[in-house]
DNA sequence: ACCTGAACACCGTTCAAGT
DNA sequence: ACCTGAACACCGTTCAAGT
């Protein structure tokens, strides 16, 4: 009883809105799918009205943008770590490699970073940079693995070449298209998309 | 004045308001986007009430996955057609350019296509089956190029490759996280991306 | 500065009723 | 058999008002 007035305070001046917004879609996120997240059930989530959320983002596609940036965060740090010590020869392998375990764990995130959400302008410069940094790590890797400078042409369309490849992959997956075989582990489904290809360059 | 009757008697009894209906909504999908295409706003265009729509399609998914499926059909004929009369070594590089303006000039059809609607189970057969027979032409030119029988692993592989190569390219460039520099056509952007294959395959 | 409630325009979907 | 209107539960977003 004597705390009411205190929990009121509480949930009146949360303080933090912004970061518990976001963590709350985050964990939304997965279950309810990228397209049916809404400002609504997650400021409900919260336990706030949904106009509060409009005083730290400017619509759904500002909130929703912050996810997928932090999710190009997240993957631009995986690529990078599975880098580290990793031989010359293997970084292609290892590089599309985790990023297709990245995709495959998190499907809705994932479907929001390359999904429709951001077509043209309406995009947040926060995720327009976060995506420019985690493709400036593929091409650091590439360059590794090619063994030229980042800027060459070469590096360039050799790392669009990776990236498209690998995220075809994983969308066609997460999206269902293709159906890796239940017996088959991420790693060899990947290489056999690899193998593919070479046999394609071999003729 | 004498037309009332006859005039009310159309838009009552339209007859084939389901192929209406999947005009309405492939012309407006263009415009609007693959996620903003509704029930009622493509009701509307034709003329009819919302719920007219729901003697003909279960839901809107279901709405919606037949124009992807018709987008499947287009998508399978332009490869075919492409394909006919291309010199063995061509075969890839023509099917993976067809497609490529296929998604270009299609956008928000091939976003649908490949878009979230139908992540798991809420799908219709007739998407199932076009999509399936894309796929097919794609594994049959592929089959021609390399030689081999259409149903042998390498070929199933060097498929989804180029399959995952493809869609991942077109996908990029639609949803703007890359940008085809403008001075460039598809053409020469789609021999960059697979030289840059060439290029990781060669080390 | 930060949050709320009421309101508006839009959805998908259902159901009883009309032709 | 095919279509309509009213209704419900959900949205995004705005605006005047509260603390």
């Amino acid at each position: 009883m004597k705390k009411a007035s205190e929990r009121k305070r509480n949930t009146y001046h949360v303080g933090n809105l912004r970061v518990l917004l976001l963590s709350a879609a985050r964990e939304m996120l997965e279950e309810v799918g990228p397209t049916k997240l809404s400002v609504r059930a997650v400021s409900d989530k919260v336990g706030v009205s949904c106009t509060a959320a409009y005083h730290h983002f400017a619509n759904r596609t500002e909130l929703v943008g912050c996810l997928a940036a932090k999710g190009f965060d997240e993957l631009a740090t995986v690529l990078a770590e599975q880098d580290r010590g990793t031989p010359k020869e293997e970084k292609i392998r290892t590089a599309s490699l985790a990023y297709f375990s990245f995709a495959r764990k998190n499907p809705a995130l994932y479907q929001l970073m390359f999904g429709p959400e951001f077509s043209d302008s309406e995009m947040i410069s926060e995720l327009q940079s976060s995506r420019r940094e985690a493709f400036g790590e593929l091409k650091r890797i590439v360059a590794e693995y090619l063994d030229k400078d980042a800027q060459t042409a070469e590096v360039r369309g050799a790392a669009l070449a990776g990236w498209s490849h690998t995220h075809g992959l994983a969308s066609l997956v997460i999206h269902n298209v293709v159906r890796p075989p239940a017996e088959i582990t991420d790693e060899r489904f990947v290489d056999m998309s690899l193998e593919g290809f070479r046999s394609i360059f071999a003729g």
